[in-house]
DNA sequence: TGCTTGTGTGTGCATTTATGCATATGTTGG
DNA sequence: CCAACATATGCATAAATGCACACACAAGCA
């Protein structure tokens, strides 16, 4: 399952434009803002060791509630930071890596014509 | 001028460790919350433009008061992304623009690792 | 020296936002 | 219908923002 808002950023990263003005775009603080909990940081630890899992097993590793770690999910999930899965009774839950790693590399690259010399 | 952060992430840079402790170092959740701000990608963009300029002109470009300004470049200071020189009566403030690429690098090093099959 | 102006920063305050917790609701399988 | 799981919803608390104001400090001038 992929949310509207992982197909736009996915259409970011082959999306070109003025170096600033593509900053603007690239630098969108949702990103940043899903990173900047440490709740979500740990979220995304367990979710490389189990690979995939259902929200009861990562709330049991961690010291949170339920119904916090999906709220969490739901909001990485909306970034485009993790996909879900519907299978019968349970949910599993995936970090999207290629997706993280693509996102990182489309920002490092902007980052860097921005501050080049000759950019502005 | 540096802050003690500064050198704090610039050495951590060169530090290395096993993949998920490493990923839990570098993920630290400071540097994503300045970015997480709208105010302060608008900071950086200006400054970008402005390459080396004091409080109050980049003030004049934003809707917020110096006050609140001086704050967010504060928090950005501590957070080694930019950095300042007082030149008499003013203050002139800078975006770190290797510290932020480099950062990132590491940032997206350690994210490929560690979302790389063998790791976990 | 003493005063004033401009610049940067600290602080109190109201508001917004997000978190964590508990609980309720919804949904699926048995 | 019940059990198990996920998710939605109030609610209290904490944290950050923006604003206004006060303070600190350097520079210029009478």
């Amino acid at each position: 399952m992929h949310t509207r808002a992982y197909y736009e950023f996915m259409n970011e990263l082959t999306h070109t434009s003025t170096p600033l003005q593509t900053l603007e775009n690239t630098l969108d603080t949702t990103f940043f803002k899903v990173l900047s909990e440490p709740a979500r940081i740990e979220l995304i630890k367990h979710l490389l060791k189990l690979q995939k899992a259902d929200i009861g097993t990562i709330a049991s590793h961690m010291s949170q509630d339920r119904s916090v770690v999906s709220r969490h999910l739901k909001v990485m999930l909306q970034a485009g930071l993790v996909t879900s899965e519907k299978e019968g009774k349970h949910s599993t839950y995936t970090l999207n890596g290629e997706g993280f790693v693509e996102k990182l590399e489309s920002i490092l690259s902007i980052v860097k014509q921005a501050t080049s010399s000759n950019c502005c």
